[in-house]
Parts: C-alpha cells; structure tokens; sequence
DNA sequence: AAATATTTTTAGGTAAACCTAAAAATTAAA
DNA sequence: TTTAATTTTTAGGTTTACCTAAAAATATTT
C-alpha cells in the first residue's frame, strides 16, 4: 500500500476516531474517502497486517500507536504547509485546503523539520487548527462553538469545524476571522439563528448550520 | 496514466532528447527511470495516444509540442523547489534532489507561480541550472565543460552535469561551487587529470571523470 | 549477404487500489 | 422475537504500472 495511500486511510481513521471513541466505522471511513465500504474493508485489512490499526470484523477500527503517529505526522505536515502558503505565498485561508492535501505526502522528516523552523515552530494553522509538534503533541485548546455562547455574551473567534471553500468565503465576506471577537446580541428562537456584532461593530445574522461551525473561547 | 508517472516519462525523454537530437530510445528511458524496457514499450503507447510524444514502432521517440511544455513545467518545479530548499531552508545542494523529485509532481499552476515570485523569480538552481520562466523559456547559458578549458586558462565554474550526492559532496570538499573561479595549472598526458587552482589559491587534480562534470564560462 | 548481436515489442502475469453485486452479520423495529 | 433494515464482508472484475520470457524487428559483424 502506497505511503500516500495508508496516509489518507490513517487520516481518516484518526479523525473519526476523534468524534466517536469508539473507532471508526467502514462505512465513514469510506464517505471520508469518497470511496466505496468494500475498498475500505480491503484496505483495513492491510493495514491491520502491517499493525497501523487493530480490526475485528464487524467491529470499528482504531489506530494503534504506530497508526496514530503516523497520522499525527500527516496532519503536523499539512498543517505546516498551510501556514507556508499563508505567511510566505499569501494564499487566502479558503484556497490552500487541496494543495496541502497533496504536500502532507511528501515524506522527509527533515524537511517537515525544517519548515517548521522556517515558519517559527507556530502552534496553530490558518484555521486554527493546533499544529501537532515533533513528538505528537498537540497545543491544548478547549474552543466552544458559537452555538454555546450565550445570549449577549462575548467570545474570541479561535477556529472553525468545516475547512470548506464556500464556508470560508462566506466568513470573509461578513468579517469573521482568527481573533476577532463576537457578541451574541439575540438568538432567534423559530430557528435558532443568531445576531452578532462582529467586533462590536458590524451586526450580523448567522444561521445555527454556520454558527456551529465556528469555533471560540 | 497518473500525472506522476507521466511527468516522470516525459522528463526522461526531455532529457535523453537533449543529449540526442534523434530522440529518445526505449532502453535508455528504462534505464533513466530504472524500469524494464518492456513496460517503456507499454507507455509510450499511452503517451503517444494523448498526444504527449511522437512515437512510431521501433523508431526512437520525441516530445510534442504539449509534452514538452508539461516535461518543462515539471522541470521548472523541480528547480523552483530546489531554490527554496536551499535558500530558504538551508539544506546544502547535495541533499535536495530526492525532496525535489517528488514536489515536482504538485500540479498547482498558482502554487508554482507564487512560489516563484517568493524566491524573486530566480533564473538558475542551486547546480546552476537555468530554471525555464513561466512560459518555457531557458536563460541562454552556453557553458562548457572545465575539460574543455585549455592549460593556463580560467573559468567561472557556473554548473554541474551530475547530481549525486557523492560528486557534489566532494567538490565542497575541494572548495569548488558557483561562481569561483579555476584555473588550469597542468593536465597530465597521462590520463587526462588536471590541476587546478580554486580562487587562485588551493590546488587539487581532478580526474577527467571530474572534470568532465564541471561546467564552466 | 548471412550470421550474430542488440533492441524493441508482444504475450502473459502480478499487486495495488479501486469497483459492483450479492451474501453474511449485525442492529433496529415491529 | 421474528422481521426488516442497515452495515460489513466476500466474490469476482477492472485499470494501472510494473514484471519476465520469448518473439520479432533492427543493427552490426563477419
């Protein structure tokens, strides 16, 4: 199985794993893949063999520390390549997704080091995602989402859930960003939207959908 | 055929169809690719069928118009990373070709421009290889080869034609990288080594195999 | 011009990573 | 607790990019 390949399986694997303790599911790993369950099920196997994960049939599958590392690695890289076509080449933060998906496979651990270097050890990537460092350790940030802030209180934008083109654009264009701050001046009740002030300046609404894929503390 | 191989074949032929006007056979590609001959036939069949190469049985193969263009793009990342590689992350010229030959197959058209300009639009590598500006076009750079230089003659050393890491450790070894000047003290009649002095100061014979390596103006 | 050597191609095979369709196991619902 | 629905696996198939061994074409020698 190709590095690149086992990457994208471990990545998926971790993520999953992430949102449900107990492992994650043939059927996700596949809609995460864009691939169909009975690929999944054929790799799984593998990469149970090469002792990335821990499988029993029928059951979700977890990683094993070796798998976990791996995937760690991966994410530590894409996320470095993400601040690089940020802070060097001025990409914008909804444009750099793919390129990323693609530089996280490049595999020279001397490389990895010295980007890192180069771009000042940062903790955290243009989404605000914390940047695992050498050994796997993740920066510690326990973020809301804008959905848990109550009505009329303040938070610190500091990340979001979804890295999608349109979602980004759309907090653009209404100001939201890294840093800033938003206060929840009303929350709708028929739908559970919100109006914010971002910034104490500019109010606008947001629907739960958007509001719950913000992220602050 | 995936645009990683693609690139690969084209470069290969790029190359050996430099160094013969004819083109390139399908026992030389195999062995620049370290590959079977039988799985080059194979190939150039499918890149002959995209248009990619012009390819008639048992004749030797060229570029078309549209391969070259992507063999040159591929080449032109290659050395855009290079430059980075070394400038911006500081690892030394005999350590960079792996890391190169797989950032080369990162296919964004604006990734490779803006990496450009970041590195300030650098027209040679760090071998002193002339790096094709986003059109395809190659700064003129009429070298020869340190062999040809005639006894009592001086040169600047402006590039290499071998990338290993042996040959490029040992000329840091001897002092000799871009830009210095050598001058052709005795060439022994015997095998055709030569002594040279490196910025007029340090003396050391270089073998032909050497020489023949080193390019100069 | 034959014979020999070399190169290229063809034929048939493998492993990886995907697929569809159907069977088996598990989970949820009636 | 049986039935129905869902999930996972199995079985069998495809394409890509490689392989070896043998056949065919081309090039080189004698």
């Amino acid at each position: 199985m190709s590095s690149h390949v086992e990457e994208n399986y471990l990545k998926a694997i971790y993520k999953l794993t992430e949102r449900n303790k107990d492992g994650a599911y043939t059927n996700d790993i596949a809609y995460e893949l864009n691939i169909k369950p009975a690929t999944v099920t054929e790799a799984i196997k593998k990469l149970s063999e090469k002792g990335l994960i821990h499988y029993e049939k029928y059951k979700a599958v977890t990683l094993t520390e070796l798998g976990k590392q791996i995937a760690i690695k991966t994410i530590r890289k894409h996320r470095l390549w993400e601040v690089f076509l940020v802070e060097k080449l001025g990409f914008k933060w909804d444009e750099i997704h793919p390129m990323a998906e693609e530089l996280e496979h490049i595999g020279f651990e001397e490389l990895t080091e010295r980007l890192a270097q180069f771009l000042g050890n940062p903790e955290f990537d243009p989404h605000g995602d914390p940047i695992p460092d050498r050994d796997g350790n993740f920066a510690k940030t326990k973020s809301i989402k804008l959905t848990g802030v109550l009505l009329n209180g303040t938070a610190v934008m500091t990340g979001v859930e979804n890295h999608s083109t349109s979602f980004l654009q759309h907090l653009d264009k209404i100001g939201i960003k890294l840093g800033i701050s938003i206060t929840v001046k009303e929350i709708v009740d028929f739908d559970k939207s919100m109006l914010i002030s971002v910034n104490g300046e500019k109010e606008v609404y947001l629907s739960q959908e958007i509001a719950s894929n913000i992220l602050c503390k």
